[in-house]
DNA sequence: CATAGTAGGTTATAATATAACAATTTGTCA
DNA sequence: TGACAAATTGTTATATTATAACCTACTATG
């Protein structure tokens, strides 16, 4: 089995590594990684589950950034549209993209038990749902999948009384 | 290629017969289809798009019922939970289920031009998505599958000026 | 340094969803 | 039948998520 956000790892190095690539990958680009999509994508990576606007809004505001929502849509909008981040659709909240470098949709598993989401790439999913939507003769723009239940460690964990 | 949604087609045929199965599905399993319940199910079904619950409750509202925004969620929430009706957690809209007698999770084409919904059913997609979760350990409940882009007949219209 | 384009600030409000409790209806069984 | 329990709906209030519209400030470039 693989390595998996659901297993023990030292988190701060993810957040870092998220970061410098994401400035390498803006400068590649030629667009700005401001002060404000900066800490937004910080506060994403630093979270160790999914997180939702208002929640990073108030992030924000903690730490002396004067925002309102929009600012923090704005935000979320760049990064998701940079690729630096996914949307999950199904819990209105939002998760750093592993692999921002190649342009591609998200896959999540969802713990329900500890509300982490792991991204998966699998060739497989693709390749059924370009087939499907081959069948009915549908172009792909793009597709979301979100996938919920239990992740292994939670699986493994002991049930405790009464929960 | 197969008949869908996207083709055209006699819809009060689709509405009263979806109704009529709702109707006996819920006597076999000893639910109650009631009349706000089953309004807002004909509501969902006359619709030709994916609807919101706010337009529901106009539906509702216009006909007499003496409804509140948690009379509709209430409704879609048995509806959903019966396998009568999906949520296309994108766009916050709820379409008609094509095979409620079967459960299984929704997996949708979605048009971004004429914005109807079209429910597939593959193996394949299922089967991916079983392997992925598999492969981490990972015990699936639900997931969620929406597939944004154009369907045939709209890529079959000539393009208008200006749009 | 003028200026066009981009990003962010600010205020207000739209759109989506739920909490909490009361009233009513339905099913059950003594 | 009538009384009670359970399920459903009504009602009011409010929480949560998201965007519109307009203004200000910054940035890059000639």
């Amino acid at each position: 089995m693989q390595a998996t956000v659901f297993s023990p790892h030292d988190h701060t190095h993810c957040v870092s590594s998220a970061i410098s690539n994401a400035q390498n990958l803006c400068v590649e680009r030629g667009v700005r990684l401001t002060p404000v999509r900066q800490r937004v994508l910080e506060l994403v990576w630093r979270s160790h589950q999914p997180i939702g606007a208002y929640e990073l809004l108030a992030g924000l505001v903690k730490e002396g950034f004067n925002s309102a929502p929009p600012t923090v849509y704005r935000a979320l909008e760049f990064l998701c549209t940079q690729g630096l981040l996914h949307k999950l659709e199904g819990i209105n909240a939002y998760v750093g993209c592993c692999n921002p470098d190649t342009p591609h949709q998200g896959h999540f598993l969802l713990c329900k038990d500890c509300h982490q989401a792991q991204e998966l790439d699998s060739q497989y999913i693709s390749l059924a749902i370009k087939l499907s939507a081959d069948q009915h003769g549908f172009e792909i723009k793009r597709h979301t999948i979100e996938i919920v239940g239990t992740c292994q460690a939670c699986l493994d964990k002991p049930k405790k009384a009464g929960i």
